[in-house]
DNA sequence: TTTATTTAATTGACATATCAATTATATTTG
DNA sequence: CAAATATAATTGATATGTCAATTAAATAAA
């Protein structure tokens, strides 16, 4: 009988949760007070900020209720803005603050590392390859 | 400048985030009250009964403090017992109950089946390559 | 043997995930 | 236009993840 370690789906478990950690505490141990989740949100916003909540969610692959909490501690901690849209008051437009912005461009150098280190002596390839694979799964569950 | 979309991160992230969504359905839609990560316990203990919580939470990527919390629940549900040990009295001997065998055989063919619609179409060696790169990257981080 | 150290598990605090119900607003339809 | 429907976001409840502090018991060291 197959034991639980053979499957693939722990691996992959294993390896984003692994990877999770490493990013925090490298983060963590330089000081930066933001969650790998808060960053994510941050980030998504920055790069659309026109972007609805429901949108973040889908896009980071999370829920609307966990992004609605996310940005809550976001703007507590001074990195977002939030205010309602004139043309459609139930939305909010979200506006990162100078501090927001600074915590973005602090963070850019440790991502960069972190995805580094994690992929080092990963060739290209194997990634396209893990890429096409993991997109092949994500196709046949939809 | 790269897009989160880009990331091979976020595949991987967006890969298990999938299957736990589609395989928590299929079994809630069966009308089996038992979460992913519970079964996940309960059948690691399954596997090995002399196991303590504190490997349960390294062979699951759990922490010690999610296991404690699980198996109160696995215990309120009635499908584990959970007794001191005479050798060790800061340890448990964790025992399935009937109901917690039934549940697990009941789970059996739909795991499968979540399984093989997630794997459909995916050579051998591709889960394979799949595999090795993931464990390239687990232990670039250890 | 008493004390110090280590180990197993629990607990508290806070962040996130998920689901269902609710609220407020916008849009569609009769 | 008024009523019905759809959409965006929030809220509550419960489960899990993570970290730090604590408790209880076992083991090692003085």
């Amino acid at each position: 009988m197959e034991k639980l370690n053979d499957i693939i789906f722990y691996s992959i478990e294993k390896s984003i949760k692994a990877y999770r950690q490493f990013a925090q505490k490298n983060i963590s141990k330089a000081g930066i007070e933001i969650t790998i989740d808060q960053w994510l949100v941050l980030k998504t916003i920055e790069e659309d900020n026109s972007i609805s909540q429901k949108d973040i969610a889908h896009k980071t692959f999370k829920d609307v209720a966990s992004i609605t909490r996310i940005i809550e501690l976001l703007v507590q901690k001074g990195y977002l803005s939030r205010n309602l849209k004139s043309e459609d008051r139930r939305r909010f437009d979200l506006t990162l603050t100078n501090e927001g912005n600074v915590i973005i461009e602090k963070m850019q150098p440790y991502i960069q590392i972190n995805r580094s280190q994690a992929l080092k002596n990963i060739t290209n390839e194997e990634i396209m390859n893990l890429q096409s694979t993991l997109l092949k799964i994500i196709s046949n569950i939809n």
